[in-house]
DNA sequence: CGAATAGTGTCTGTGAGACAGTATTCT
DNA sequence: AGAATACTGTCTCACAGACACTATTCG
């Protein structure tokens, strides 16, 4: 019987994404507390029994505590444990990862948080590197084949947009036509009656996601050939 | 500050799939200890912080100890936690999916393990009815466009046996030379030279993954419009 | 008017389903 | 020979990339 070893520790760490300056980028927290205070990392925290249904509930509380974030998509990655990933002791970190349009985050970003672009990211503590590249990975397969990438773009958006955030996404460029085919044809999202995005030469048509929920389809977007 | 607060108990529960008789199955367990002592559920067992490197270690350590398998597919699916799920307190169990070829089991199915078709299984304690169902879709939609059903065949083996497991996996039927076709673009399998099964009416030549590794194709192998 | 961006129409190559037809073994 | 299963060839349709073309606004 081994009733007697010690329970790992259990926490949860937040991948925040976000597309600003045509750049796929992550939010990183200079940290308040040891071990590793003062430097940047992921947001994260303990998992609170008293207060938690579960670490979905946990990620969620975690977004809204140290970033003043909340209603964003939030969907688990995977978890992370071993003896040396936290200088505590043997721990398993749930990883979440959360979508967060540019402009919500412009309204009120916090303080101490930093965005980095997901290509210029430095030594972080812990195993979180390794835990932002399998979010990237993540983020940029599913949003090929899935209404995913939607999510970085306020709830309303034009067709330009819209292919721009899928383009940024996945790191290739998207062909207009085939692109605007492809999305009428899968119904992802309906016309807002009348309204008009001006920010361009040309006024675009604006759209919204026909349902919240997030949609896959059953081929890639682009399909580079391997 | 909270550091009072009791650590969540942390498991590994294991699904284990293979394909008998035409139909998907998962391994079930009548469990020794309490709680639901007596009763069928996933393989499972506790994280020893003492002897697994991380919780991949652990799922590989509890298939061996309490199935006798070893050098399996074996993947994370994801982590299900809540105050509720088990009676002993707030926990989180990290599960993981396994693929076993019928024949390697076959060699050596140990007497407590139960192989239940995946749509007859009855309630079972904790929440593993959800985790088997997350599982079932999981290995349904990722067998669509990966080589992952392949691991429920024996190193070697026929082009209709590939297929079928195509098929059983999908639950669908596949069109003959389209799939020929396709596996033969992907590259996944090369012939075993000189070798022939001769099961059926006429012999067929043998096959084996041309790389241990998973892989995954960019369309789906079968594409039911939606 | 021309620049810039939004949006449409059409040609073409490729890949997948359907299915007929051929090959090889067994009884 | 005929049944059963393995394998191949071909026709056709649908879909994605390419790209030229039209539309609408602004300076």
């Amino acid at each position: 019987m081994r009733h007697e070893e010690p329970r790992p520790i259990l926490t949860v760490d937040v991948i925040l994404f976000t597309v600003q300056d045509g750049e796929l980028r992550a939010a990183l927290q200079r940290r308040e507390m040891p071990p590793f205070a003062g430097e940047l990392a992921l947001i994260g925290g303990y998992v609170h029994i008293s207060e938690d249904a579960n670490t979905l509930a946990t990620a969620a509380r975690v977004l809204k505590e140290k970033a003043g974030l909340e209603g964003l998509f939030l969907e688990q990655l995977m978890t992370f444990s071993g003896p040396d990933r936290d200088p505590r002791g043997w721990s398993a970190s749930v990883a979440y990862y959360a979508l967060v349009p540019a402009t919500k985050l412009s309204l009120a970003l916090p303080h101490d948080l930093v965005l980095v672009s997901v290509d210029r990211i430095e030594k972080l503590p812990f195993d979180h590197n390794t835990i932002v590249a399998t979010a990237v990975q993540r983020l940029r397969n599913k949003g090929a084949y899935s209404s995913l990438p939607a999510y970085l773009l306020p709830p309303t958006f034009t067709l330009p947009q819209l292919r721009n955030i899928y383009a940024e996404v996945l790191g290739v460029e998207l062909n207009d036509s085939a692109f605007r085919r492809k999305i009428d044809e899968l119904r992802l999202i309906e016309p807002v009656p009348g309204q008009f995005s001006k920010v361009s030469a040309r006024p675009a048509k604006l759209y919204r996601l026909r349902s919240s929920a997030l949609r896959e389809f059953d081929r890639k977007l682009r399909m580079d050939r391997i």
